[in-house]
DNA sequence: TCTTTATTTAGTATTTTTTACGAAATGCTT
DNA sequence: AAGCATTTCGTAAAAAATACTAAATAAAGA
């Protein structure tokens, strides 16, 4: 479903030529295949430089960026479509990615010319073939997924080409909803901070204390004491020393730690044990 | 949607009369207007005798119990419809309901006469009306529902003839996928004692401190210090004395406590605050 | 009426966890 | 070698969770 050209435009023209159409149409999912009514949205972070980030795409010319999104086919489970969408977008493997909320609250649902305003001036009536994916009333599983933030390359595809990842403090113009998607997945990582691997996915294989303690931070929007956040950590055998250091410049160099993965999923997964 | 009358049947026979046919299925809701693919199901909990409880319904002469479920309204919110659909089968308002995890994998779908067989040999094929309903692939959004055991008079409807308050620790043969609903209900009200008015309510108004507390232990699976326990909540301030005993025979007559609403819902309510 | 019984309630002691903070060690720069 | 910012080690106090002793109470039975 990754189609490397941009939703394409002949020149600056508004209208696409009647072949091109055709083409562009024949690319897009049938919907036959897909879920109608339902759709699926990641909320991608990735942290860097101290900051939480959010990927955010757009098609080139509108103001207004989205989150990464698809549908499901009728053949996969939802969790499965997930994933797919997401390395559709991200390129990787091994992600962390989980189904924290559903939306479903009814908008005025946009007339076909309001659309192909919005929609790069697409020739209003849109065509039947694409009218189920972008003029219906849809209901839309969120996911969250955590990625480290190097390893990712988004990658645009039909209906965006442009990716940007933004601070979560400092959010872009989202199109109808999808801040609030935003605000409801973070208000779930902070929740999950101690009982998810929240920090496992998002940092490198190797980090130093202030840079782990810097996401906490972040994540619960509050200043940990640097002198406990180690004890604690380290006295849950969560992390490992390693013996290598980062050279800051300036200042002593911090040891790099890394994650016991064993001990960390191990105190993680240590919710209490099901009635069944 | 409620209908009083219970799925027909003419009498022993296994095949309902064309004519009768007809009049059900203009009940039916028409795939016009409502979203296809898509269910809601709620897990509604009370508490007796100190045991958690859930509403689990049936056709009288098939063999599997089901939560109660619906569809949404292509004109209504998914959270709207999950009222409605709660409100048509307790009868009360008022009532606590929190949406809590979608569910959406793949099951083999069931043949049309395997279908018939199932739902009390009704003729197979399925008329086309109805086969929205029962014969396609679902997501289905969940939600869990806390009810004050007391006040709740269970309606049937055209799929139902029967209702029980089936006890968690020991449920009934569910329809394929519904066990896991509760199950994963069950952690969600487990991990959400802590910060959702759970106890507000499960329990009647006035309750004595060993009540309560059996609550507690039902949903944690584990014993409490009943001394501690006592201490602990009234430390909080959620709980306010009333000069009111119960006759338990026996023994000491306990004290009646009801919450202090205020206070219990300021403490929940202290969750982190937003970034935003 | 007095005793027995099962349970509720009050209170204290102990342990564990969280939070607070003083100060030395380190690596880099000048 | 001195200055510096940050990391790291260590202890101390405060708070919360847990454990336990024992008294108070209401009802039932002798």
């Amino acid at each position: 479903m990754v189609i490397e050209k941009r939703f394409m435009k002949t020149s600056k023209s508004m209208l696409i030529s009647k072949k091109e159409l055709k083409k562009i149409v024949q690319l897009i999912p049938s919907e036959d295949d897909y879920m109608c009514g339902l759709a699926i949205n990641c909320i991608v972070f990735g942290y860097h430089n101290k900051q939480l980030k959010v990927l955010c795409i757009r098609q080139e010319e509108l103001t207004k960026w989205y989150l990464p999104s698809g549908h499901v086919r009728k053949d996969e489970g939802i969790n499965q479509a997930a994933y797919r969408i997401l390395v559709e977008r991200t390129g990787v493997n091994n992600v962390f990615l989980k189904q924290f909320q559903t939306f479903g609250d009814v908008h005025r649902i946009p007339t076909d010319s309001e659309l192909a305003a919005e929609l790069d001036k697409l020739p209003a009536p849109i065509p039947e073939k694409i009218s189920w994916m972008v003029n219906k009333r849809f209901v839309t599983i969120c996911y969250y997924a955590l990625v480290e933030f190097s390893k990712i390359i988004p990658r645009i595809d039909f209906f965006s080409s442009e990716w940007t990842w933004a601070d979560v403090q400092n959010l872009p113009q989202l199109i109808s909803g999808n801040q609030q998607m935003v605000v409801e997945a973070l208000r779930t990582i902070r929740r999950e901070l101690q009982y998810e691997p929240i920090g496992l996915n998002l940092l490198p294989q190797k980090f130093t204390i202030s840079e782990i303690q810097a996401l906490y931070e972040t994540i619960l929007n509050k200043k940990l004491d640097n002198r406990n956040f180690v004890k604690k950590l380290v006295s849950m055998k969560i992390l490992r020393k390693t013996d290598e250091k980062r050279r800051i410049g300036g200042h002593r160099s911090p040891t790099l730690y890394k994650f016991n993965k064993q001990a960390y999923t191990k105190a993680l997964k240590q919710e209490f044990e099901m009635i069944f």
